[in-house]
DNA sequence: TGCCAAAATAGGCGCATGTCGAAGCAACCT
DNA sequence: AGGTTGCTTCGACATGCGCCTATTTTGGCA
Protein backbone atom coordinates (compact mmCIF):
# COMPACT_ATOMS: atom_id res chain seq x y z
CA UNK A 1 0.00 0.00 0.00
CA UNK A 2 2.80 2.44 0.87
CA UNK A 3 4.11 4.52 -2.23
CA UNK A 4 7.19 3.38 -1.69
CA UNK A 5 6.36 -0.45 -2.43
CA UNK A 6 4.79 0.03 -6.00
CA UNK A 7 4.06 2.30 -8.47
CA UNK A 8 0.92 4.17 -7.70
CA UNK A 9 -1.56 3.37 -10.17
CA UNK A 10 -3.28 6.52 -12.51
CA UNK A 11 -6.64 5.28 -10.39
CA UNK A 12 -4.88 5.42 -7.12
CA UNK A 13 -3.25 8.40 -7.87
CA UNK A 14 -6.10 10.04 -9.52
CA UNK A 15 -7.93 9.35 -6.00
CA UNK A 16 -5.01 10.14 -3.51
CA UNK A 17 -4.26 13.66 -5.25
CA UNK A 18 -7.24 15.51 -4.34
CA UNK A 19 -6.63 14.61 -0.92
CA UNK A 20 -3.07 16.12 -0.44
CA UNK A 21 -4.26 18.80 -2.36
CA UNK A 22 -6.25 19.57 0.51
CA UNK A 23 -3.92 19.43 2.50
CA UNK A 24 -1.53 22.14 0.60
CA UNK A 25 -3.04 24.77 1.83
CA UNK A 26 -1.34 26.17 5.36
CA UNK A 27 -4.77 27.70 6.12
CA UNK A 28 -6.63 23.92 5.64
CA UNK A 29 -3.52 22.12 7.43
CA UNK A 30 -4.23 24.26 10.82
CA UNK A 31 -7.87 23.92 10.61
CA UNK A 32 -7.27 20.14 10.36
CA UNK A 33 -4.35 20.07 13.01
CA UNK A 34 -7.09 22.33 15.24
CA UNK A 35 -10.00 20.16 14.88
CA UNK A 36 -7.82 16.72 15.07
CA UNK A 37 -5.88 17.76 18.01
CA UNK A 38 -9.00 19.40 20.27
CA UNK A 39 -9.98 17.62 23.36
CA UNK A 40 -14.00 16.19 22.89
CA UNK A 41 -12.94 15.04 19.14
CA UNK A 42 -14.94 17.97 17.68
CA UNK A 43 -14.85 22.12 17.69
CA UNK A 44 -17.02 24.88 16.49
CA UNK A 45 -16.71 26.99 13.62
CA UNK A 46 -17.04 29.99 15.11
CA UNK A 47 -13.87 28.82 17.14
CA UNK A 48 -11.76 27.91 14.08
CA UNK A 49 -12.99 31.04 12.98
CA UNK A 50 -11.19 33.38 15.80
CA UNK A 51 -7.72 31.65 15.12
CA UNK A 52 -7.17 33.04 11.64
CA UNK A 53 -7.09 36.81 10.20
CA UNK A 54 -9.19 35.55 7.60
CA UNK A 55 -13.15 36.16 7.05
CA UNK A 56 -15.68 33.53 8.42
CA UNK A 57 -16.79 32.94 4.40
CA UNK A 58 -13.29 32.34 3.41
CA UNK A 59 -12.99 29.44 6.47
CA UNK A 60 -16.29 28.08 5.55
CA UNK A 61 -14.92 27.46 2.22
CA UNK A 62 -11.89 25.40 3.55
CA UNK A 63 -13.64 23.63 5.95
CA UNK A 64 -16.44 22.64 2.81
CA UNK A 65 -12.67 21.57 0.79
CA UNK A 66 -11.53 19.57 3.69
CA UNK A 67 -14.86 18.04 4.22
CA UNK A 68 -14.95 17.09 0.05
CA UNK A 69 -12.79 15.08 0.53
CA UNK A 70 -13.27 12.96 3.82
CA UNK A 71 -10.56 14.40 5.68
CA UNK A 72 -13.19 15.62 8.23
CA UNK A 73 -17.32 15.41 8.63
CA UNK A 74 -19.01 17.97 9.77
CA UNK A 75 -22.66 17.84 12.52
CA UNK A 76 -25.33 20.66 12.91
CA UNK A 77 -26.56 20.75 16.31
CA UNK A 78 -28.73 23.81 17.12
CA UNK A 79 -27.45 27.17 15.96
CA UNK A 80 -23.64 25.44 15.98
CA UNK A 81 -21.75 23.43 13.57
CA UNK A 82 -19.01 20.54 14.73
CA UNK A 83 -16.59 19.43 12.63
CA UNK A 84 -14.57 16.15 13.92
CA UNK A 85 -11.40 14.51 12.07
CA UNK A 86 -11.92 11.19 9.84
CA UNK A 87 -8.98 9.31 11.36
CA UNK A 88 -9.31 6.72 8.65
CA UNK A 89 -9.03 9.25 6.49
CA UNK A 90 -5.70 10.51 8.03
CA UNK A 91 -4.31 7.04 8.67
CA UNK A 92 -4.75 5.72 4.71
CA UNK A 93 -2.60 9.09 3.75
CA UNK A 94 -0.13 8.07 6.62
CA UNK A 95 0.24 4.57 5.12
CA UNK A 96 1.11 5.85 1.46
CA UNK A 97 3.51 7.80 2.88
CA UNK A 98 5.27 5.58 5.38
CA UNK A 99 9.18 4.59 4.41
CA UNK A 100 10.53 1.41 5.97
CA UNK A 101 12.32 2.03 9.36
CA UNK A 102 15.38 1.78 8.45
CA UNK A 103 14.62 4.21 5.55
CA UNK A 104 13.10 6.77 7.17
CA UNK A 105 16.44 8.56 8.72
CA UNK B 1 4.82 16.31 15.58
CA UNK B 2 1.42 14.74 14.62
CA UNK B 3 -1.40 16.84 13.20
CA UNK B 4 -3.41 15.08 15.93
CA UNK B 5 -1.20 15.97 19.42
CA UNK B 6 -1.63 19.82 19.00
CA UNK B 7 -2.16 22.17 16.68
CA UNK B 8 0.27 22.89 14.37
CA UNK B 9 1.54 26.23 14.44
CA UNK B 10 1.23 28.90 11.40
CA UNK B 11 4.85 28.96 10.91
CA UNK B 12 4.78 24.69 10.80
CA UNK B 13 1.88 24.81 8.60
CA UNK B 14 3.46 27.21 6.13
CA UNK B 15 6.15 24.73 6.12
CA UNK B 16 4.47 21.77 5.44
CA UNK B 17 2.00 22.94 2.98
CA UNK B 18 4.38 23.40 0.13
CA UNK B 19 4.85 19.42 0.27
CA UNK B 20 0.95 18.25 0.68
CA UNK B 21 0.93 20.86 -2.17
CA UNK B 22 3.46 19.01 -4.27
CA UNK B 23 1.65 15.29 -3.79
CA UNK B 24 -1.94 16.98 -4.49
CA UNK B 25 -1.35 16.85 -7.88
CA UNK B 26 -1.64 12.63 -9.68
CA UNK B 27 1.22 13.30 -12.07
CA UNK B 28 3.11 14.34 -9.42
CA UNK B 29 2.16 10.83 -6.61
CA UNK B 30 2.84 8.72 -9.90
CA UNK B 31 6.25 10.13 -10.26
CA UNK B 32 6.96 10.03 -6.70
CA UNK B 33 5.69 6.53 -6.27
CA UNK B 34 7.48 5.40 -9.67
CA UNK B 35 10.94 7.22 -7.96
CA UNK B 36 11.16 5.66 -4.78
CA UNK B 37 9.51 2.33 -5.59
CA UNK B 38 12.26 1.49 -8.47
CA UNK B 39 14.99 -0.89 -7.39
CA UNK B 40 18.46 0.35 -7.14
CA UNK B 41 16.71 3.71 -5.48
CA UNK B 42 17.25 5.97 -8.91
CA UNK B 43 15.47 6.49 -12.21
CA UNK B 44 16.56 8.07 -15.27
CA UNK B 45 14.32 11.18 -16.58
CA UNK B 46 13.80 8.96 -20.14
CA UNK B 47 12.01 6.41 -17.95
CA UNK B 48 9.67 8.68 -16.36
CA UNK B 49 8.60 10.16 -19.40
CA UNK B 50 7.74 7.60 -21.50
CA UNK B 51 5.24 6.57 -18.24
CA UNK B 52 2.95 9.29 -19.16
CA UNK B 53 1.21 10.94 -22.13
CA UNK B 54 2.92 14.01 -21.81
CA UNK B 55 5.89 15.80 -23.54
CA UNK B 56 9.36 15.37 -21.57
CA UNK B 57 8.93 19.54 -20.17
CA UNK B 58 5.55 18.72 -18.41
CA UNK B 59 7.28 15.83 -16.50
CA UNK B 60 10.35 17.92 -16.43
CA UNK B 61 8.22 20.83 -14.76
CA UNK B 62 7.01 18.52 -11.99
CA UNK B 63 10.09 16.76 -11.18
CA UNK B 64 11.28 20.48 -10.68
CA UNK B 65 8.36 20.66 -8.21
CA UNK B 66 9.17 17.46 -6.59
CA UNK B 67 12.73 18.68 -5.96
CA UNK B 68 12.38 22.30 -4.84
CA UNK B 69 10.30 20.62 -1.86
CA UNK B 70 13.17 18.42 -1.19
CA UNK B 71 10.80 14.94 -1.73
CA UNK B 72 13.21 14.05 -4.72
CA UNK B 73 17.05 15.00 -5.28
CA UNK B 74 18.49 14.54 -8.74
CA UNK B 75 21.88 14.12 -10.02
CA UNK B 76 23.63 14.35 -13.45
CA UNK B 77 25.67 11.35 -14.71
CA UNK B 78 26.63 11.79 -18.34
CA UNK B 79 23.88 12.55 -20.58
CA UNK B 80 21.15 11.38 -18.27
CA UNK B 81 19.72 12.61 -15.12
CA UNK B 82 18.78 10.57 -11.89
CA UNK B 83 16.18 10.76 -9.67
CA UNK B 84 15.68 9.61 -6.37
CA UNK B 85 13.51 9.64 -3.18
CA UNK B 86 14.46 11.36 0.12
CA UNK B 87 12.53 9.26 2.37
CA UNK B 88 13.59 11.45 5.11
CA UNK B 89 10.92 13.78 3.92
CA UNK B 90 8.06 10.98 2.97
CA UNK B 91 8.75 10.02 6.55
CA UNK B 92 8.21 13.54 7.39
CA UNK B 93 5.16 13.66 6.15
CA UNK B 94 3.52 10.85 7.07
CA UNK B 95 4.76 11.26 10.93
CA UNK B 96 2.71 14.52 10.47
CA UNK B 97 -0.88 12.67 9.39
CA UNK B 98 0.08 9.74 11.73
CA UNK B 99 -2.78 8.92 13.79
CA UNK B 100 -3.07 6.48 16.94
CA UNK B 101 -3.23 2.53 16.41
CA UNK B 102 -6.39 2.81 18.07
CA UNK B 103 -8.27 5.36 16.05
CA UNK B 104 -7.00 4.65 12.76
CA UNK B 105 -9.97 2.38 12.38
C1' DT C 1 35.00 21.48 -34.15
C1' DG C 2 30.47 20.22 -35.30
C1' DC C 3 26.51 17.48 -34.52
C1' DC C 4 23.15 14.87 -31.87
C1' DA C 5 20.41 13.42 -27.91
C1' DA C 6 18.77 14.34 -23.04
C1' DA C 7 17.00 17.48 -20.10
C1' DA C 8 15.81 22.12 -18.47
C1' DT C 9 14.11 26.88 -19.23
C1' DA C 10 11.17 30.50 -21.32
C1' DG C 11 6.88 32.13 -22.68
C1' DG C 12 2.03 31.82 -23.40
C1' DC C 13 -2.77 30.09 -22.80
C1' DG C 14 -6.87 28.49 -20.35
C1' DC C 15 -8.62 26.94 -16.08
C1' DA C 16 -8.55 26.37 -11.02
C1' DT C 17 -8.01 28.51 -6.46
C1' DG C 18 -7.88 31.80 -2.40
C1' DT C 19 -9.90 35.80 -0.88
C1' DC C 20 -13.42 39.14 -0.13
C1' DG C 21 -18.19 41.65 0.40
C1' DA C 22 -23.03 40.90 0.01
C1' DA C 23 -26.80 38.04 0.32
C1' DG C 24 -29.21 33.78 1.84
C1' DC C 25 -30.53 29.92 5.40
C1' DA C 26 -31.17 28.06 9.88
C1' DA C 27 -32.05 28.09 14.54
C1' DC C 28 -32.64 30.43 18.75
C1' DC C 29 -35.03 34.19 21.75
C1' DT C 30 -37.93 37.48 23.05
C1' DA D 1 -43.81 37.57 14.04
C1' DG D 2 -39.58 39.96 14.21
C1' DG D 3 -34.79 40.28 15.23
C1' DT D 4 -30.17 38.40 16.09
C1' DT D 5 -26.43 35.35 15.64
C1' DG D 6 -23.88 31.40 13.30
C1' DC D 7 -22.69 29.56 9.12
C1' DT D 8 -22.96 28.84 4.05
C1' DT D 9 -23.58 30.25 -0.71
C1' DC D 10 -22.97 33.56 -4.52
C1' DG D 11 -20.39 36.51 -7.55
C1' DA D 12 -16.26 38.78 -8.61
C1' DC D 13 -11.35 39.53 -8.86
C1' DA D 14 -6.31 38.57 -8.76
C1' DT D 15 -3.16 35.06 -8.67
C1' DG D 16 -1.41 30.42 -9.39
C1' DC D 17 -1.04 26.15 -11.94
C1' DG D 18 -0.80 22.53 -15.61
C1' DC D 19 -0.01 21.99 -20.15
C1' DC D 20 1.97 22.98 -24.55
C1' DT D 21 5.61 24.66 -28.30
C1' DA D 22 9.90 26.70 -29.03
C1' DT D 23 14.43 27.55 -27.38
C1' DT D 24 18.55 26.87 -24.62
C1' DT D 25 21.92 24.21 -22.02
C1' DT D 26 24.65 20.09 -21.14
C1' DG D 27 27.36 16.25 -22.27
C1' DG D 28 29.00 12.59 -25.60
C1' DC D 29 31.08 11.39 -29.90
C1' DA D 30 32.63 11.31 -34.76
Amino acid sequence: MPLVNEPLSAGQAERLAPSFKALGDPVRLRLLSLIASHAGGEVCVCDLTDAFDLTAPTISHHLKVLKETGLVSAERRGTWVYYRARPEALGLLSTVLAVPQEAAA
